[in-house]
DNA sequence: ATTTTTAATCGTAATATTGCAATGTAAAGA
DNA sequence: TCTTTACATTGCAATATTACGATTAAAAAT
């Protein structure tokens, strides 16, 4: 990106949009489609089920672990990789509010 | 971003990708923010309550929009702006599938 | 009709992301 | 011990994003 101004915002509002950005490309979504398709862990098994190079697979797995999105535990020579509750669940509250919103007010005016 | 390869994912993946990528700015999180703040519809007055330039911001918005996370409608002289159903529920469909795994499966690994 | 207001678009500089080959690291197995 | 296996890190090249000044477009106000 260019030179985002994250000073400008809220630390709430800088921290949605880090585990959003995390979402926010297909190959990590595909990583967590199959976490839920192969039931809660993958270890060791995602390179070679997503169509990318072991290094941005890495790379990637990496993200979703600094925002909170999974949590990894060694295990030996393999890592154990499961999706992580903290930042689930704040991207569901904020979404939360905003479809009460929508609830609320039944598209009144636009 | 580098050379995002979109075509080895599949269409909805691609989709929950574009949404949370949306999402994923400070700025826009900011926006939509003010949105639930002054209820519903933001219309003319963005400019002025978040703190970047006046074509930036329309980019923004260019870009909710686009993903179906905003509407709007003009209205004479300005824009008027709300929260759109789309993808917000398409969004949330998705964290709801994450959070019931996490429900299911009480950190049985990991 | 002219000016003002509101917001979109264009062009571009600064910076971030993505993807991968090459390499490093550390445990497992022979 | 030596090799293999499984990942992480490093170092790029290619491309995308962000931000904004300048400009444009169109309705509103004068």
């Amino acid at each position: 990106m260019g030179i985002t101004k994250s000073g400008h915002f809220t630390e709430q509002q800088n921290n949605l949009a880090a585990i959003a950005k995390a979402l926010g490309h297909p190959a990590r979504i595909a990583i967590l489609d199959y976490l839920l398709k192969v039931d809660v862990c993958i270890c060791g098994d995602i390179v070679g089920e997503i169509p990318l190079a072991q290094p941005t697979i890495s790379q990637h797995l990496k993200e979703l672990k600094q925002v909170g999105l999974i949590k990894g535990s060694i295990s030996g020579n393999t890592v154990c990789y499961c999706l992580d509750e903290v930042a689930v669940s704040t991207l569901q509250s904020y979404l939360s509010v905003l479809s009460q919103k929508l609830r609320d007010h039944q598209n009144q005016c636009c």
